[in-house]
DNA sequence: TAAACGTGGGA
DNA sequence: TTCCCAAGTTT
């Protein structure tokens, strides 16, 4: 295989965007934070969302001190609102099992609550400069293109992490380059709609470049439509939950708020299942 | 492995 | 308008 590592790192240098966290002393708490906020949000939204959260919570044992609640209205929009609490929870087994310290060691940042395969390995390298394949959607289309010579990657999997390691050098800081260095081509350049190849490092070492660009077997499936659905119903529920705290709210307002009862009964059944609710009496609150 | 899980912006 | 896509994790 081709080096790929040399001209990333090399393009990374003059190409990286400036993100709060890459300055330089941003924190290991300060990373986690914004790799649980990363996860399926988009840069541009996360960023104002995480100086918000931080200056509120600047340790784990800040956040880990207050209700899950707090957390999840400090959470907003930001979707998928089940990270705020797992982030909430992160923060207590840090406080409670590692002394407020935020892991270093990968297979202690997987035993987190809300960190997986990426996550642990993004705080690992990218907070604590440590060698390891750093994996996410932007990466695994790199790959596919530069390596495969496909046009997009394949399903995630755990080869994705042996593909990112086999193309990382001895050097430890510079893994750490390469690694951001792949998410951000992905995220910059090698785009999922319209890459820009006459401004690809990798132009001349791309496989799906040098095979013409062959269109190749699409597996992914379509999102599910978001009008109406369940995931909607969830959505409005706990938005007027979000909006009314701390003052819990009484079923009877929740029900007013959409007009399908047994999709709405699904909602507040899953919100409460999955710890993001909780009902006492006639009233449903975030959870404390 | 696949399905579930929010929300908003751009094409 | 509709569809695609976004620094994933969990069950």
């Amino acid at each position: 295989m081709q080096d790929l590592a040399t001209p990333l790192a090399a393009w990374y240098a003059t190409a990286a965007r400036d993100l709060p966290w890459r300055r330089p002393g941003f924190g290991a708490w300060g990373t986690l934070v914004s790799e649980f906020m990363l996860q399926q949000t988009p840069v541009a939204r996360v960023i104002p969302h995480l100086q918000a959260w931080l200056s509120r919570w600047p340790a784990p044992a800040d956040l880990a001190a207050d209700a899950p609640a707090e957390a999840v209205r400090q959470w907003a929009n930001l979707g998928y609102p089940r990270r705020a609490l797992w982030l909430h929870r992160a923060a207590v087994e840090i406080r409670d099992r590692h002394d407020g310290v935020v892991p270093r060691d990968v297979e202690t940042l997987l035993s987190l609550t809300g960190i997986g395969d990426y996550t642990a390995r993004a705080v690992a390298v990218f907070a604590y400069g440590d060698r390891h394949p750093v994996v996410d959607t932007n990466t695994r289309r790199v790959l596919a293109r530069a390596v495969e010579g496909r046009a997009q990657s394949g399903p995630p999997s755990r080869r994705d992490l042996d593909a990112m390691e086999a193309l990382l050098p001895a050097d430890v800081a510079t893994s750490t380059v390469v690694n951001a260095a792949a998410m951000e081509l992905g995220a910059t350049v090698c785009t999922a709609r319209a890459p820009r190849c006459d401004a690809c490092p990798l132009a001349s070492a791309c496989a799906w470049r040098a095979a013409g660009y062959p269109v190749t077997e699409d597996r992914r499936r379509r999102q599910a439509r978001y009008e109406g659905s369940d995931r909607h119903a969830r959505g409005a529920v706990l938005r007027t939950l979000r909006d009314a705290a701390p003052r819990p709210v009484a079923l009877a307002e929740v029900i007013a708020q959409w007009p399908d009862p047994a999709q709405r009964d699904r909602a507040i059944d899953s919100l409460i299942a999955d710890g993001l609710a909780e009902a006492s009496e006639e009233l449903l609150r975030l959870p404390r």
